[in-house]
DNA sequence: GTGAAGGGCCAC
DNA sequence: AAACGTGGCCCTTCAC
């Protein structure tokens, strides 16, 4: 590696200098070095900014008191919370935490290396996104991250500082490159919807979801004692058959091994399926009940594992709160993904969201979308049905019963608005005439004439279905409303595949715009709330948590709600997007 | 001990 | 792989 040239700026005069020069750039290249991964928990050492003249160091050592107040950090702050010069960072999130944590204030004008690279792979597999595979890939040129885990909290070395400097200089040729791919693939738009939603990600995080810890505890206990006594129940069972071992009258077998309860199960003469899954035993419960019992058992064994102690772990001991990690392209349809914990699986039953409440003072408003992929199924297909259905803010499941069954809507039984709900939203996910009759009960022969049936009548969304799968298997890829890529990896002569990818072009642009939505809706809400107390503490893909203080809440809800509306609109033409909202103490629906 | 694979289940 | 899509996380089993 040539030595990098770089200034190390440990004066307030040198600072100023500095940003003078800095300021005049279009980009920078912009990097931080803290001394660990937590923002409540390290300090933020060093923030590089680099431009075509050079790097500067920016060591926050040696500027006294707060940097968050200090007189001679103003600069610096002034110049990260500016739209220009644009800062280019590679997981751009990361930086934005410490930066609005340490010098209070939100970087403006964000070009995320790490995100344009998911958007412009869109989904491929193989390709990677660390710094090092995307300089690698877009500028042939290898980066040694060795230092990065180094000591960052004493004396700096050479070798730290040039790979400080060399790590947001780099930055600057390689938003070049992706900016040829982004504009040669058609992606400026989607790739602006993601930039934008860096710092509302960042100050999701950092403000964190508040869990009542004793009231999880106490549905820790109750779980626990179910899981006990179900535990033993289902031991005495599964003893009836054992050869040996059953002198206490119990099993003795590990109840998590498949390989021991399908063995012991086997000896009572039940006859196992291939697989041991819930909806597979469903069926087999009524007549056996060590079956019904092995379900309950896997319920509570289920909510003991995942959703117990584990989540007070995740607890941060400076904030007592938790701190998942949002990947915001989590999934090649741009979704989210969540973890540490994972706060968009939270069992929905009351018991488990009522322990995720407002601290004292405060108010939690939740709000979601109104069946918006259903909405912009409506919108992407231009079908007449699903449109004079959402337009007259009918029912739409009762809609398509009374459609599919040929009778008046009044006149459509629960069952039959049972059906026609699970029929809407299977065509989504590209649903076939087995599965719905699997899970409906049906035979074959009626699922498929309730298919023929429903697709008779939405004739629109019939041709737009097919015209998607045909799409993603000829063209390899398919876009969302963003003109977000997702690019289909496979090999034509596997049957399998070539059918996943059919479905993937019928879910994807649907799922995907959902993504789009949300995330337009993030930014939008961001803004409006600047100036208050109210923070967001969640997103579940359609949905939207936002925590503040009680007397703000009426007037932070209709917030929430224009800011999702007006996203919503954005996207979706035809069809009123509708956004249902709760203010409550706790996290509910 | 560690890590991948298999089976299972929670969310939208 | 439930011929219904996207995730994360749990436990066991099995190979190294």
């Amino acid at each position: 590696m040539d030595a990098q040239e770089y200034e190390l700026i440990t004066t307030a005069e040198q600072l100023r200098r500095a940003v003078d020069a800095l300021q005049k750039h279009e980009a920078l290249g912009f990097d931080t070095e803290t001394t660990a991964l937590d923002p409540y928990r390290g300090r933020l050492r060093l923030v590089q900014l680099a431009g075509p003249d050079g790097a500067r160091l920016i060591d926050l050592d040696r500027f006294e008191g707060d940097p968050a107040k200090s007189e001679a950090l103003a600069p610096l702050r002034r110049l990260l919370a500016a739209p220009r010069p644009v800062k280019i960072a590679h997981n751009a999130k990361f930086d934005a935490k410490w930066i609005m944590r340490h010098l209070g204030v939100e970087p403006g004008g964000l070009f995320d290396t790490y995100l344009a690279s998911k958007i412009i792979a869109a989904g491929s597999e193989e390709e990677r996104h660390s710094l090092e595979a995307v300089a690698a890939r877009y500028l042939s040129e290898t980066v040694d991250k060795t230092e990065q885990v180094s000591n960052w909290g004493g004396e700096l070395t050479e070798a730290q500082l040039q790979y400080a400097a060399r790590d947001a200089t780099i930055l600057l040729p390689l938003r070049e490159r992706l900016i040829a791919r982004i504009k040669a693939d058609d992606l400026v738009r989607c790739a602006a919807l993601e930039f934008d939603c860096v710092v509302p990600v960042a100050g999701l995080e950092l403000a964190g979801f508040y869990l009542d810890q004793e009231r999880w505890r106490e549905q820790m206990r109750n779980v626990e004692r179910k899981r006990a006594a179900l535990a033993d129940e289902l031991q005495e069972m599964l003893a009836a058959g054992a050869a040996q071992g059953s002198l206490f009258g119990r099993a003795d077998i590990n109840l998590d091994s498949h390989v021991q309860l399908t063995d012991a199960l086997k000896r009572l003469g039940v006859p196992v399926p291939d697989s041991t899954r819930n909806w597979k035993l469903q069926p087999l419960a009524s007549k056996y009940p060590v079956i019904a019992c092995l379900l309950e058992y896997r319920t509570v064994q289920k909510a003991i594992t995942s959703y117990g102690q584990n989540l007070l772990d995740e607890i941060n001991p400076v904030t007592g709160r938790l701190h998942a990690n949002f990947q915001q392209i989590g999934a090649p349809t741009g979704r989210f993904a969540c973890q540490d914990p994972n706060m968009q699986q939270i069992p929905h039953a009351p018991e488990y969201r009522r322990c995720f409440r407002a601290p004292a003072g405060r108010k939690l408003i939740t709000s979601d979308f109104s069946q918006i992929e259903l909405r912009i199924l409506a919108e992407f297909t231009g079908d007449q049905g699903f449109i004079d259905a959402f337009n007259s803010g009918a029912d739409l499941h009762r809609m398509t019963a009374a459609r599919i069954f040929n009778v008046a809507p009044e006149e459509v039984t629960a069952d039959q608005r049972s059906f026609a709900k699970r029929l809407n939203f299977g065509v989504v996910y590209g649903i076939g005439a087995q599965r719905f009759s699997m899970m409906t009960g049906l035979s074959l022969a009626e699922a498929e004439d309730i298919m023929r049936r429903y697709f008779a009548s939405y004739r629109a969304l019939d041709v737009w279905l097919r015209d998607a799968s045909n799409r993603a298997v000829r063209e390899r890829q398919i876009r969302t409303a963003s003109g977000r890529l997702a690019r289909f990896d496979f090999d034509p002569a596997d049957k399998q595949a070539v059918a996943l990818i059919q479905r993937n072009g019928k879910n994807t642009p649907v799922q995907g715009s959902n993504a789009d939505i949300l995330k337009r809706a993030l930014r939008l809400l961001h803004n409006d709330l600047r100036d208050g107390t109210a923070r967001i503490v969640n997103i579940i893909h359609d949905e939207i948590v936002v925590e503040a203080d009680a007397a703000e809440a009426e007037d932070v809800a209709q917030r929430v709600e224009r800011a999702m509306t007006t996203a919503g609109e954005e996207y979706i033409k035809r069809v009123p997007v509708k956004v249902e909202t709760t203010i409550a103490d706790e996290w509910t629906k």
